[in-house]
DNA sequence: TAGGTCACG
DNA sequence: ACGTACGTGACCTAG
Protein backbone atom coordinates (compact mmCIF):
# COMPACT_ATOMS: atom_id res chain seq x y z
CA UNK A 1 0.00 0.00 0.00
CA UNK A 2 1.71 3.52 -1.08
CA UNK A 3 1.78 5.81 2.14
CA UNK A 4 0.66 9.25 0.99
CA UNK A 5 -0.12 12.30 3.17
CA UNK A 6 -0.95 15.88 3.27
CA UNK A 7 1.52 17.72 4.82
CA UNK A 8 3.88 15.11 5.09
CA UNK A 9 6.50 16.77 7.31
CA UNK A 10 4.35 16.96 10.30
CA UNK A 11 2.96 13.70 10.11
CA UNK A 12 6.98 12.73 10.20
CA UNK A 13 7.53 14.79 13.17
CA UNK A 14 4.54 12.92 14.91
CA UNK A 15 6.68 9.66 13.84
CA UNK A 16 10.38 10.53 15.25
CA UNK A 17 8.96 11.88 18.05
CA UNK A 18 7.63 8.43 18.89
CA UNK A 19 10.64 6.68 17.57
CA UNK A 20 8.86 5.48 14.39
CA UNK A 21 10.18 5.36 10.87
CA UNK A 22 9.30 8.10 8.71
CA UNK A 23 10.02 6.15 5.60
CA UNK A 24 8.55 5.39 2.56
CA UNK A 25 6.32 7.72 1.68
CA UNK A 26 5.52 8.46 -1.82
CA UNK A 27 3.51 11.76 -2.20
CA UNK A 28 2.57 14.66 -0.62
CA UNK A 29 -0.40 16.36 -1.59
CA UNK A 30 0.02 19.90 -0.10
CA UNK A 31 3.49 20.25 -1.16
CA UNK A 32 2.25 19.31 -4.94
CA UNK A 33 -0.19 21.66 -4.91
CA UNK A 34 2.39 24.27 -3.82
CA UNK A 35 4.42 23.34 -6.47
CA UNK A 36 1.63 23.50 -9.33
CA UNK A 37 0.97 26.92 -7.92
CA UNK A 38 3.29 28.48 -5.43
CA UNK A 39 1.63 31.83 -5.18
CA UNK A 40 -1.52 30.75 -3.91
CA UNK A 41 -0.97 31.02 -0.35
CA UNK A 42 -2.27 28.21 1.09
CA UNK A 43 -2.88 24.39 0.59
CA UNK A 44 -5.48 23.20 3.26
CA UNK A 45 -7.03 20.38 1.94
CA UNK A 46 -10.25 21.80 2.08
CA UNK A 47 -9.45 24.02 -0.14
CA UNK A 48 -7.04 22.01 -2.61
CA UNK A 49 -10.49 19.65 -3.03
CA UNK A 50 -12.71 22.81 -4.26
CA UNK A 51 -9.98 23.88 -6.24
CA UNK A 52 -9.42 20.45 -7.85
CA UNK A 53 -13.08 18.65 -7.48
CA UNK A 54 -15.31 21.54 -7.44
CA UNK A 55 -18.43 19.40 -8.84
CA UNK A 56 -17.61 16.57 -6.28
CA UNK A 57 -16.79 18.82 -3.55
CA UNK A 58 -20.53 20.02 -3.81
CA UNK A 59 -21.94 17.04 -3.48
CA UNK A 60 -19.54 15.29 -0.48
CA UNK A 61 -17.18 18.11 0.89
CA UNK A 62 -19.30 18.97 3.80
CA UNK A 63 -18.33 15.56 5.86
CA UNK A 64 -14.90 17.43 5.35
CA UNK A 65 -15.96 20.70 6.93
CA UNK A 66 -16.93 19.06 9.30
CA UNK A 67 -14.06 16.70 10.62
CA UNK A 68 -12.50 18.81 12.54
CA UNK A 69 -15.10 18.99 14.74
CA UNK A 70 -15.45 15.50 14.98
CA UNK A 71 -11.74 15.59 14.98
CA UNK A 72 -11.47 16.95 18.34
CA UNK A 73 -9.99 14.83 21.07
CA UNK A 74 -13.43 14.23 23.06
CA UNK A 75 -14.81 12.76 20.02
CA UNK A 76 -12.38 9.16 20.69
CA UNK A 77 -13.04 9.29 24.60
CA UNK A 78 -14.73 6.13 25.60
CA UNK A 79 -18.43 7.99 25.83
CA UNK A 80 -18.40 9.42 22.66
CA UNK A 81 -19.95 8.24 19.42
CA UNK A 82 -17.26 7.51 16.83
CA UNK A 83 -18.87 6.47 13.78
CA UNK A 84 -18.69 10.17 13.03
CA UNK A 85 -15.19 10.50 13.60
CA UNK A 86 -14.47 8.01 11.40
CA UNK A 87 -16.64 9.11 8.38
CA UNK A 88 -14.62 12.17 8.74
CA UNK A 89 -11.85 10.17 8.54
CA UNK A 90 -12.54 8.36 5.61
CA UNK A 91 -13.65 11.21 3.85
CA UNK A 92 -10.17 13.22 4.70
CA UNK A 93 -8.53 9.88 2.92
CA UNK A 94 -10.42 9.38 0.35
CA UNK A 95 -9.54 13.24 -0.79
CA UNK A 96 -6.12 12.87 0.07
CA UNK A 97 -6.61 9.86 -2.77
CA UNK A 98 -8.29 11.72 -5.52
CA UNK A 99 -5.57 14.39 -5.32
CA UNK A 100 -3.02 12.26 -5.31
CA UNK A 101 -4.25 10.84 -8.66
CA UNK A 102 -5.14 14.71 -10.32
CA UNK A 103 -1.90 16.53 -8.95
CA UNK A 104 0.58 13.23 -9.65
CA UNK A 105 -0.67 14.10 -13.26
CA UNK A 106 -0.21 17.48 -13.18
CA UNK A 107 3.32 17.32 -12.17
CA UNK A 108 4.25 15.19 -14.69
CA UNK A 109 2.84 17.37 -16.91
CA UNK A 110 4.72 20.34 -15.96
CA UNK A 111 7.90 18.59 -15.60
CA UNK A 112 7.98 19.01 -11.80
CA UNK A 113 7.45 15.42 -11.25
CA UNK A 114 11.48 15.32 -10.40
CA UNK A 115 11.88 18.29 -8.72
CA UNK A 116 8.97 16.44 -6.30
CA UNK A 117 10.22 13.55 -6.04
CA UNK A 118 13.95 13.88 -6.08
CA UNK A 119 14.23 17.32 -4.08
CA UNK A 120 11.13 18.09 -2.14
CA UNK A 121 9.31 14.98 -0.65
CA UNK A 122 13.07 13.78 0.04
CA UNK A 123 13.76 17.19 2.10
CA UNK A 124 10.25 16.33 4.05
CA UNK A 125 11.89 14.20 6.42
CA UNK A 126 15.49 16.08 6.22
CA UNK A 127 13.44 19.14 8.18
CA UNK A 128 11.04 17.24 9.72
CA UNK A 129 14.54 15.83 11.53
CA UNK A 130 15.76 19.20 11.90
CA UNK A 131 12.71 20.27 13.75
CA UNK A 132 12.81 17.53 15.91
CA UNK A 133 16.26 18.36 16.79
CA UNK A 134 16.13 21.46 17.72
CA UNK A 135 18.42 24.25 18.52
CA UNK A 136 20.15 24.11 22.18
CA UNK A 137 20.20 27.59 23.47
CA UNK A 138 22.12 28.96 26.53
CA UNK A 139 18.99 30.32 28.88
CA UNK A 140 21.67 31.64 31.28
CA UNK A 141 23.31 33.75 29.32
CA UNK A 142 19.93 35.51 27.03
CA UNK A 143 18.15 36.17 30.17
CA UNK A 144 21.66 37.51 31.52
CA UNK A 145 21.79 39.77 28.25
CA UNK A 146 18.01 40.49 28.76
CA UNK A 147 18.61 42.44 31.95
CA UNK A 148 21.43 44.22 30.90
CA UNK A 149 19.09 45.38 27.92
CA UNK A 150 16.41 46.31 29.81
CA UNK A 151 18.41 48.61 32.27
CA UNK A 152 19.64 50.00 29.47
CA UNK A 153 16.40 50.75 27.63
CA UNK A 154 15.14 51.95 30.99
CA UNK A 155 18.07 55.30 31.23
CA UNK A 156 17.46 55.63 27.43
CA UNK A 157 13.30 56.30 27.93
CA UNK A 158 13.99 58.23 30.56
CA UNK A 159 15.98 60.22 28.41
CA UNK A 160 13.69 60.69 25.99
CA UNK A 161 11.18 61.82 27.58
CA UNK A 162 12.63 64.06 29.67
CA UNK A 163 14.45 65.66 26.01
CA UNK A 164 10.46 65.28 25.19
CA UNK A 165 9.45 67.05 28.10
CA UNK A 166 6.46 64.90 28.54
CA UNK A 167 5.12 61.23 29.03
CA UNK A 168 4.43 59.24 25.66
CA UNK A 169 4.43 55.61 24.32
CA UNK A 170 8.09 55.54 22.36
CA UNK A 171 6.63 52.75 20.33
CA UNK A 172 4.20 54.09 18.92
CA UNK A 173 5.38 55.97 15.11
CA UNK A 174 1.90 58.15 15.82
CA UNK A 175 3.10 59.53 18.87
CA UNK A 176 6.60 59.65 18.34
CA UNK A 177 5.55 61.59 14.98
CA UNK A 178 3.71 64.16 16.63
CA UNK A 179 6.76 64.73 19.32
CA UNK A 180 9.45 65.02 16.63
CA UNK A 181 7.52 66.67 13.91
CA UNK A 182 5.17 68.92 15.92
CA UNK A 183 6.66 69.56 19.21
CA UNK A 184 10.30 69.62 18.60
CA UNK A 185 9.80 70.99 14.96
CA UNK A 186 11.67 68.54 13.10
CA UNK A 187 11.51 68.74 9.31
CA UNK A 188 9.29 65.76 8.29
CA UNK A 189 11.62 64.14 5.54
CA UNK A 190 8.81 61.47 4.50
CA UNK A 191 4.91 60.77 5.21
CA UNK A 192 3.26 57.47 5.34
CA UNK A 193 -0.25 56.35 4.35
CA UNK A 194 -1.28 57.24 7.89
CA UNK A 195 0.97 60.18 9.14
CA UNK A 196 4.77 61.10 9.39
CA UNK A 197 7.34 58.06 8.82
CA UNK A 198 9.53 57.68 11.78
CA UNK A 199 11.54 55.16 9.54
CA UNK A 200 15.37 54.78 10.67
CA UNK A 201 16.17 56.65 7.23
CA UNK A 202 14.16 59.40 8.22
CA UNK A 203 15.51 59.26 11.43
CA UNK A 204 19.30 59.02 10.14
CA UNK A 205 18.52 62.74 8.11
CA UNK A 206 17.37 64.07 11.51
CA UNK A 207 20.86 62.74 13.50
CA UNK A 208 22.48 66.25 14.94
CA UNK A 209 19.27 68.66 14.49
CA UNK A 210 18.12 67.11 17.81
CA UNK A 211 19.95 65.03 20.79
CA UNK A 212 16.71 63.00 20.98
CA UNK A 213 17.01 61.49 17.57
CA UNK A 214 20.25 59.43 18.85
CA UNK A 215 18.46 57.81 21.56
CA UNK A 216 15.46 57.56 19.76
CA UNK A 217 17.56 55.16 17.27
CA UNK A 218 19.21 53.24 20.45
CA UNK A 219 15.99 53.01 21.78
CA UNK A 220 14.40 51.02 18.44
CA UNK A 221 17.37 48.87 18.54
CA UNK A 222 17.52 47.70 22.44
CA UNK A 223 13.76 47.25 22.05
CA UNK A 224 13.48 44.89 19.17
CA UNK A 225 16.77 42.77 20.38
CA UNK A 226 14.67 42.68 23.60
CA UNK A 227 10.88 41.99 22.57
CA UNK A 228 11.42 39.88 19.57
CA UNK A 229 14.62 38.21 20.52
CA UNK A 230 15.19 37.92 23.77
CA UNK A 231 11.79 37.51 25.36
CA UNK A 232 10.45 35.79 22.37
CA UNK A 233 13.06 33.15 22.02
CA UNK A 234 12.99 32.78 26.04
CA UNK A 235 9.09 31.91 25.70
CA UNK A 236 9.69 29.16 23.08
CA UNK A 237 12.66 27.41 24.84
CA UNK A 238 11.82 23.73 24.88
CA UNK A 239 11.65 21.62 28.19
CA UNK A 240 14.71 19.97 26.80
CA UNK A 241 16.55 23.47 26.72
CA UNK A 242 16.18 23.48 23.06
CA UNK A 243 14.38 25.43 20.21
CA UNK A 244 12.57 23.52 17.86
CA UNK A 245 11.63 26.11 15.45
CA UNK A 246 9.03 25.00 12.18
CA UNK A 247 10.38 25.00 8.84
CA UNK A 248 7.50 25.87 6.36
CA UNK A 249 8.19 24.14 2.95
CA UNK A 250 5.04 25.54 1.03
CA UNK A 251 4.77 29.54 1.68
CA UNK A 252 7.55 31.44 -0.69
CA UNK A 253 6.94 31.88 -4.14
CA UNK A 254 10.05 31.11 -4.75
CA UNK A 255 11.07 28.21 -3.36
CA UNK A 256 13.24 29.60 -0.31
CA UNK A 257 12.10 28.01 3.03
CA UNK A 258 10.42 29.76 5.86
CA UNK A 259 10.43 29.44 9.55
CA UNK A 260 8.12 30.32 11.94
CA UNK A 261 7.29 29.92 15.92
CA UNK A 262 10.22 31.26 16.05
CA UNK A 263 11.96 33.02 13.07
CA UNK A 264 15.35 30.95 13.36
CA UNK A 265 16.10 32.60 10.21
CA UNK A 266 16.73 36.18 11.28
CA UNK A 267 18.88 36.60 14.24
CA UNK A 268 20.40 39.63 14.24
CA UNK A 269 24.04 39.39 12.89
CA UNK A 270 24.26 42.96 11.31
CA UNK A 271 25.48 45.21 14.38
CA UNK A 272 27.51 44.09 16.89
CA UNK A 273 25.08 44.22 19.63
CA UNK A 274 22.85 42.30 17.67
CA UNK A 275 25.52 39.89 17.05
CA UNK A 276 25.68 38.76 20.54
CA UNK A 277 22.61 37.02 19.80
CA UNK A 278 24.00 33.96 18.05
CA UNK A 279 26.76 33.25 21.12
CA UNK A 280 23.28 32.38 22.66
CA UNK A 281 22.85 29.64 20.02
CA UNK A 282 25.46 26.77 21.32
CA UNK A 283 26.37 23.40 20.80
CA UNK A 284 25.66 20.61 23.93
CA UNK A 285 28.53 19.63 26.14
CA UNK A 286 30.91 17.93 24.31
CA UNK A 287 29.64 19.08 20.84
CA UNK A 288 30.51 22.10 18.45
CA UNK A 289 28.89 23.35 16.01
CA UNK A 290 29.98 23.29 12.23
CA UNK A 291 28.49 26.20 9.82
CA UNK A 292 28.84 26.22 6.23
CA UNK A 293 27.85 28.99 3.32
CA UNK A 294 27.86 29.49 0.13
CA UNK A 295 29.70 32.06 -1.42
CA UNK A 296 28.27 34.49 -3.55
CA UNK A 297 25.69 32.06 -4.67
CA UNK A 298 22.69 34.16 -6.64
CA UNK A 299 25.91 36.20 -8.21
CA UNK A 300 27.30 33.25 -9.57
CA UNK A 301 24.25 31.80 -10.96
CA UNK A 302 23.42 34.93 -12.64
CA UNK A 303 26.77 34.53 -14.33
CA UNK A 304 26.10 30.86 -15.14
CA UNK A 305 22.25 31.94 -16.06
CA UNK A 306 22.80 34.93 -18.19
CA UNK A 307 25.95 32.92 -19.61
CA UNK A 308 28.08 36.37 -19.09
CA UNK A 309 31.36 36.02 -20.52
CA UNK A 310 33.09 38.82 -18.13
CA UNK A 311 31.44 37.40 -15.15
CA UNK A 312 31.96 33.88 -15.86
CA UNK A 313 35.72 35.24 -16.04
CA UNK A 314 35.84 37.12 -12.61
CA UNK A 315 34.25 34.18 -10.80
CA UNK A 316 36.43 31.53 -12.47
CA UNK A 317 39.76 33.92 -11.66
CA UNK A 318 38.82 33.92 -8.05
CA UNK A 319 38.12 37.68 -7.95
CA UNK A 320 36.23 39.34 -5.18
CA UNK A 321 33.42 39.93 -7.26
CA UNK A 322 32.25 43.60 -5.97
CA UNK A 323 35.86 45.14 -6.02
CA UNK A 324 35.84 43.31 -9.59
CA UNK A 325 32.50 44.87 -10.46
CA UNK A 326 33.74 48.17 -8.80
CA UNK A 327 36.90 47.88 -11.50
CA UNK A 328 35.09 47.76 -14.30
CA UNK A 329 31.83 50.15 -13.62
CA UNK A 330 35.13 52.72 -12.13
CA UNK A 331 37.00 52.14 -15.17
CA UNK A 332 40.41 51.78 -12.57
CA UNK A 333 42.46 48.68 -11.50
CA UNK A 334 40.51 46.33 -9.36
CA UNK A 335 43.77 47.18 -6.80
CA UNK A 336 42.95 50.75 -7.27
CA UNK A 337 39.29 50.57 -5.83
CA UNK A 338 38.66 52.55 -2.92
CA UNK A 339 36.03 51.20 0.00
CA UNK A 340 33.65 53.45 -0.93
CA UNK A 341 33.67 52.13 -4.79
CA UNK A 342 33.07 48.41 -4.13
CA UNK A 343 30.14 49.29 -1.79
CA UNK A 344 28.32 51.17 -4.97
CA UNK A 345 29.21 48.70 -6.59
CA UNK A 346 28.42 45.78 -4.49
CA UNK A 347 24.76 48.08 -4.04
CA UNK A 348 24.57 47.78 -7.94
CA UNK A 349 25.62 43.40 -7.92
CA UNK A 350 22.13 43.53 -5.12
CA UNK A 351 20.56 45.71 -7.23
CA UNK A 352 20.95 43.80 -10.53
CA UNK A 353 19.67 40.09 -9.02
CA UNK A 354 16.52 42.80 -7.82
CA UNK A 355 15.72 43.94 -11.06
CA UNK A 356 17.07 47.31 -10.63
CA UNK A 357 15.83 50.95 -10.95
CA UNK A 358 17.92 53.95 -11.21
CA UNK A 359 15.60 55.87 -8.59
CA UNK A 360 16.34 53.00 -5.78
CA UNK A 361 19.52 52.50 -6.70
CA UNK A 362 20.48 56.03 -6.27
CA UNK A 363 18.33 55.92 -2.70
CA UNK A 364 20.33 52.81 -1.81
CA UNK A 365 23.59 54.23 -2.00
CA UNK A 366 23.19 57.69 -1.98
CA UNK A 367 23.77 59.26 -5.11
CA UNK A 368 21.99 61.65 -7.95
CA UNK A 369 19.81 59.43 -10.19
CA UNK A 370 22.07 60.71 -12.74
CA UNK A 371 24.94 58.76 -11.42
CA UNK A 372 23.38 55.94 -10.86
CA UNK A 373 21.85 55.76 -14.13
CA UNK A 374 25.78 55.77 -15.32
CA UNK A 375 26.64 53.54 -13.15
CA UNK A 376 24.40 51.32 -14.65
CA UNK A 377 25.34 52.23 -17.72
CA UNK A 378 28.67 51.13 -17.23
CA UNK A 379 27.68 48.13 -15.76
CA UNK A 380 25.65 47.02 -18.42
CA UNK A 381 28.63 47.86 -21.03
CA UNK A 382 30.44 45.63 -19.34
CA UNK A 383 28.10 42.54 -18.55
CA UNK A 384 26.52 42.40 -21.74
CA UNK A 385 25.02 39.13 -21.14
CA UNK A 386 23.53 39.84 -17.87
CA UNK A 387 21.70 42.72 -20.25
CA UNK A 388 20.32 40.28 -22.77
CA UNK A 389 19.33 37.96 -19.74
CA UNK A 390 17.29 40.57 -18.63
CA UNK A 391 15.68 41.21 -21.48
CA UNK A 392 15.10 38.08 -22.27
CA UNK A 393 13.75 36.10 -19.43
CA UNK A 394 11.16 39.28 -19.16
CA UNK A 395 9.97 38.55 -22.84
CA UNK A 396 10.11 34.82 -22.61
CA UNK A 397 7.48 35.29 -19.31
CA UNK A 398 5.41 37.22 -21.06
CA UNK A 399 5.09 34.57 -23.50
CA UNK A 400 5.01 31.72 -21.39
CA UNK A 401 3.02 33.32 -18.67
CA UNK A 402 6.00 31.90 -16.02
CA UNK A 403 9.66 31.63 -15.55
CA UNK A 404 11.73 28.77 -14.06
CA UNK A 405 14.53 27.42 -12.16
CA UNK A 406 17.32 25.74 -13.64
CA UNK A 407 15.19 22.47 -11.60
CA UNK A 408 12.24 23.25 -13.57
CA UNK A 409 10.35 24.96 -9.89
CA UNK A 410 7.69 27.44 -12.24
CA UNK A 411 6.23 30.74 -10.49
CA UNK A 412 3.18 32.04 -12.73
CA UNK A 413 3.47 35.49 -13.50
CA UNK A 414 -0.12 36.59 -14.10
CA UNK A 415 1.37 40.38 -13.38
CA UNK A 416 2.89 40.99 -16.39
CA UNK A 417 -0.46 40.61 -18.39
CA UNK A 418 -1.73 43.40 -16.09
CA UNK A 419 -2.75 46.92 -17.16
CA UNK A 420 -1.57 48.36 -14.03
CA UNK A 421 1.95 49.99 -14.54
CA UNK A 422 3.43 49.27 -11.09
CA UNK A 423 2.01 45.40 -11.16
CA UNK A 424 3.73 45.15 -14.23
CA UNK A 425 7.04 46.59 -13.65
CA UNK A 426 6.46 44.04 -10.41
CA UNK A 427 5.96 41.23 -12.69
CA UNK A 428 9.21 41.87 -14.93
CA UNK A 429 11.35 42.54 -11.71
CA UNK A 430 10.29 39.21 -10.51
CA UNK A 431 10.64 37.59 -14.10
CA UNK A 432 14.21 38.76 -13.31
CA UNK A 433 14.79 37.35 -9.23
CA UNK A 434 12.86 34.61 -9.45
CA UNK A 435 15.25 31.63 -11.98
CA UNK A 436 18.34 33.22 -9.60
CA UNK A 437 17.09 33.02 -6.05
CA UNK A 438 14.92 29.99 -6.65
CA UNK A 439 17.47 28.57 -8.33
CA UNK A 440 19.73 28.94 -5.20
CA UNK A 441 16.75 27.76 -3.27
CA UNK A 442 16.97 24.34 -5.41
CA UNK A 443 20.94 23.88 -4.84
CA UNK A 444 20.72 24.61 -1.40
CA UNK A 445 17.63 21.94 -0.94
CA UNK A 446 19.67 19.13 -2.78
CA UNK A 447 23.00 20.18 -0.21
CA UNK A 448 20.52 19.49 2.31
CA UNK A 449 19.82 16.08 1.39
CA UNK A 450 23.28 15.10 0.64
CA UNK A 451 24.80 16.33 3.65
CA UNK A 452 22.07 14.49 6.09
CA UNK A 453 22.34 10.94 3.76
CA UNK A 454 25.77 11.31 3.77
CA UNK A 455 26.00 12.38 7.70
CA UNK A 456 23.46 8.73 8.12
CA UNK A 457 26.12 6.51 5.46
CA UNK A 458 29.24 7.09 7.17
CA UNK A 459 27.79 6.60 10.76
CA UNK A 460 27.86 10.44 11.78
CA UNK A 461 26.21 10.95 15.59
CA UNK A 462 26.11 14.72 13.76
CA UNK A 463 23.10 16.29 12.95
CA UNK A 464 21.65 19.50 11.03
CA UNK A 465 19.89 21.97 13.02
CA UNK A 466 19.07 24.97 11.06
CA UNK A 467 19.08 26.14 7.51
CA UNK A 468 19.25 30.08 6.65
CA UNK A 469 19.14 30.04 2.81
CA UNK A 470 22.97 29.87 2.05
CA UNK A 471 23.79 28.54 5.41
CA UNK A 472 23.61 25.15 6.91
CA UNK A 473 24.46 24.90 10.59
CA UNK A 474 25.58 21.08 12.19
CA UNK A 475 25.93 19.96 15.77
CA UNK A 476 28.29 17.25 15.91
CA UNK A 477 31.09 16.09 18.34
CA UNK A 478 33.80 17.64 18.85
CA UNK A 479 36.01 14.41 18.03
CA UNK A 480 33.63 14.47 14.25
CA UNK A 481 34.19 18.61 13.61
CA UNK A 482 37.15 18.36 11.08
CA UNK A 483 35.12 15.37 9.24
CA UNK A 484 31.67 17.51 9.05
CA UNK A 485 33.39 20.81 8.04
CA UNK A 486 34.97 18.64 5.51
CA UNK A 487 31.50 16.79 4.29
CA UNK A 488 29.23 19.61 4.34
CA UNK A 489 31.81 21.58 2.26
CA UNK A 490 31.67 18.85 -0.47
CA UNK A 491 28.28 18.01 -0.37
CA UNK A 492 27.44 21.71 -0.58
CA UNK A 493 29.80 22.21 -3.39
CA UNK A 494 29.07 19.11 -5.09
CA UNK A 495 24.63 19.97 -5.14
CA UNK A 496 25.14 21.15 -8.69
CA UNK A 497 27.35 21.79 -11.97
CA UNK A 498 27.19 25.01 -12.79
CA UNK A 499 29.80 26.93 -15.48
CA UNK A 500 31.65 28.94 -12.19
CA UNK A 501 32.72 27.22 -9.36
CA UNK A 502 30.32 26.66 -6.49
CA UNK A 503 32.26 27.47 -3.43
CA UNK A 504 30.93 26.94 0.26
CA UNK A 505 32.93 27.65 3.76
CA UNK A 506 32.72 25.95 6.94
CA UNK A 507 34.04 26.58 10.41
CA UNK A 508 33.51 25.21 13.55
CA UNK A 509 33.05 26.81 17.21
CA UNK A 510 31.43 25.99 19.88
CA UNK A 511 28.05 28.78 19.44
CA UNK A 512 26.89 30.28 16.53
CA UNK A 513 28.73 33.10 16.60
CA UNK A 514 32.49 31.46 17.79
CA UNK A 515 31.62 29.47 14.49
CA UNK A 516 30.32 32.19 12.65
CA UNK A 517 33.12 34.28 13.52
C1' DT B 1 -6.86 43.13 11.63
C1' DA B 2 -3.84 46.45 9.22
C1' DG B 3 0.01 49.28 9.04
C1' DG B 4 4.62 50.57 10.44
C1' DT B 5 8.90 49.04 11.65
C1' DC B 6 12.90 46.11 11.53
C1' DA B 7 15.43 41.49 11.93
C1' DC B 8 17.56 38.14 8.24
C1' DG B 9 19.40 36.19 3.25
C1' DA C 1 4.28 59.73 -17.30
C1' DC C 2 3.69 56.30 -14.23
C1' DG C 3 6.53 54.85 -8.76
C1' DT C 4 10.34 53.03 -7.46
C1' DA C 5 14.77 46.47 -5.60
C1' DC C 6 13.68 40.25 -4.43
C1' DG C 7 12.16 36.86 -0.59
C1' DT C 8 10.52 36.22 4.39
C1' DG C 9 8.22 36.62 9.99
C1' DA C 10 7.48 38.94 14.62
C1' DC C 11 6.26 42.66 17.54
C1' DC C 12 3.79 46.82 18.62
C1' DT C 13 0.01 50.20 18.31
C1' DA C 14 -4.39 51.85 16.83
C1' DG C 15 -9.07 51.36 15.39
Amino acid sequence: MKKVSHEVKELMRELLSEGLSAEGFVFDTAVAAYLLAPTDGSYHLERLAVQYFPQEFAQSGQEILQAKAYLAPDAFSPLGDRAPALGAFASHCAWIEALYGLLAKRLRDLSLNRLFESVELPLCQVLAEMEVAGFLVDRTALEDFGLHLKTRIDEIQREILALAGEEFNINSTQQLGVILFEKLGLPPVKRTKTGYSTSVEVLEKLQGKHPIIDYIMEYRQLAKLNSTYVEGLGKVIGPDGRIHTCFQNTVTATGRLSSTEPNLQNIPVRTALGAKMRYMFVAAPGNVLVDADYSQIELRLLAHIAGDEAMLEAFRSGADIHTSTAAQVFGVPPESVTGEMRRRAKAVNFGIVYGISEFSLAQDIGVTRREAGEYMERYFDTFRGVRAYMYDVVKQARRDGYVQTLMGRRRWLPELQSSNFNLRSFGERVALNMPIQGTAADIMKVAMIRVRDRLLREGHTARLVLQVHDELIVECPEAEAEGVKRLLREEMEGAAQLSVPLLAEASAGKSWGEAKG
